[in-house]
DNA sequence: CATGAATGAGTATTCATTCAT
DNA sequence: AATGAATGAATACTCATTCAT
């Protein structure tokens, strides 16, 4: 694995896991055992590299989300499978809530940069649901779902076990 | 004003607006016009501080949402009258989400002392709602009213306008 | 001798020694025996340092220039005296050319505090000419012996031996 | 142009801009167009592309000068044309004083290569004038005339205007 | 009970230079 | 001859906390 792509990975997961303003470069640049100019030559701020890391986990949430509802045929299915994501993600050793709000309690709110990118992963989400739900005639409920959505992994983070999610997606079975 | 009240109130508007991390004592010691040392005869440290701050806006929060809930008469008018008080907190300029879940997005998950404070006045909350609906024989759906109560809140923070707040009140208002 | 006296001392010596750029906080606090912050606490900046450094520099010289001179009577004797002070100064161990030209080499053109601070001892020299030899009728001469202040200065610190200096006294014999 | 000139021109020109210690080797190579590693093939350290510099503006301000003063024809008139040409860079909208005596205040003093240099310029200037002096038997004024010539340049850029440089041009005059 | 000077470990960032290709 | 990724030491500056008065 290369050097930028080291960094990128060992800041994400310390990012999630500590917070971003609890990270500090030299922790990420030791654990990715890199030098530290290397990684300014890559990223030249700090919040460069939080950008980084908000991109890539957007990316990657939305692939591997599209793949798991994939799976299902309905719409339907296709949107409760979106809480079992969250359930089976909630249920990881690490998790932390969401990469994207936890975030946004963070930074400062004029850091305009940060804040749309983390509204722009919010908005993919809600027009997710609302592209699933459009062969059913559900679109309207789409806004209701993404609500549920983070409140799944909101609240999910707060309490103990996995109550939270299950009950949010008893709420999406209702409203579908 | 005393001493000891002027630090809280002027930590307390600082954690919320910019956040724990992003606030200095220095910060606080000059704008509550305190001598260090003084603040660190009430609170022996920042995090001291911190759980002062969680204290007290539980209760005020607490007290002020049963103050606004007790000028209704029936369950569903006073779980209702939750999301206006939400509305009413989020039009505020200075509105910037969860006093609580900003926290816990900003502190060690192992920080047991300030994660319990945070879960416990989300149960407070489920209680006041449990609370609320017992007389109609609702208790069940305290849980669900809940999660939008932190829905609502925390993707209000997310969003421009109050779409956010009043999906959860109409979503409140089906499950009623 | 206090903290922030210390910071001084040391920090001019430094900056006239090595120059402003090639002095580091970090020499400095070392050679002061004095906390990082404890330095920062004094001068919120390293430019604050450097502003403090010509502010006292500026103002002793004055003052030792002015009890040299006043030891002499005629304005002639008086002037002439100025290049005797350069001349004592110049035979110091450390001696390094103008405190202030120096500085001017080095900070930004753009830096107005620091240019105005530099521009302002130099029209104090000027001024200096002019009121030592305006009992005399020869005000008009006072620009043209700054010039020669500057030049033994600054000539005097490229070359070897005394020899600028003495020149530009004996050009000033020559003037008046 | 071939790389090495290249270089050396961007280095020339932001060493008298910004100053040495303030060009950083990445702003050469960016504005040279060049590969960092191509840089050190050519120069194996800064002060080695500082050395260039020197050499560089030393050869060039000679020839210029002596361009400039061949236009005249006798030794007086010869020697004035120094100071006319001194108020032609004055002028120029990137003068910034004399690119050696700013070297001189950046450099340790223990860095014999540097310091040698520029006293060497320093004294081709007095051998200058020395020369142009000769013919009218006016040598011993070539000492003279180099320390208004330093004056010129260095009270010059401290000063707004060219009453400096004209002041050290009346001088001269006097003195021939 | 209140003060503010002093601290040491920490922060993000930049430097000139080297090295494998 | 030319490249650009990688380095380690240094930079200016900030932090929460302590201590003598």
């Amino acid at each position: 694995m290369d050097t930028r792509e080291r960094i990128v990975n060992v800041a994400s997961r310390l990012f999630y896991k500590q917070g971003y303003n609890s990270t500090g470069i030299n922790q990420v640049i030791k654990e990715a055992e890199v030098a530290k100019a290397s990684l300014y030559q890559y990223f030249p701020s700090k919040e460069d590299l939080l950008v980084e890391y908000l991109r890539v986990t957007a990316e990657n949430t939305e692939k591997s989300l599209r793949a798991f509802i994939d799976k299902y045929s309905t719409p339907e299915e296709k949107a409760l499978a979106v809480f079992d994501f969250i359930l089976k993600f909630s249920k990881q050793a690490d998790f932390n809530g969401c990469n994207f709000l936890n975030i946004a309690a963070e930074v400062p709110v004029d850091d305009a940069r940060v804040r749309q990118l983390i509204r722009r992963q919010k908005d993919s989400i809600r027009s997710l649901f609302a592209g699933i739900l459009k062969p059913a005639g559900k679109e309207k409920l789409a806004d209701e779902l993404y609500l549920l959505f983070d409140a799944a992994l909101v609240t999910g983070k707060v309490h103990e076990g996995s109550w939270p999610v299950k009950t949010a997606k008893k709420m999406a079975e209702k409203l579908l």
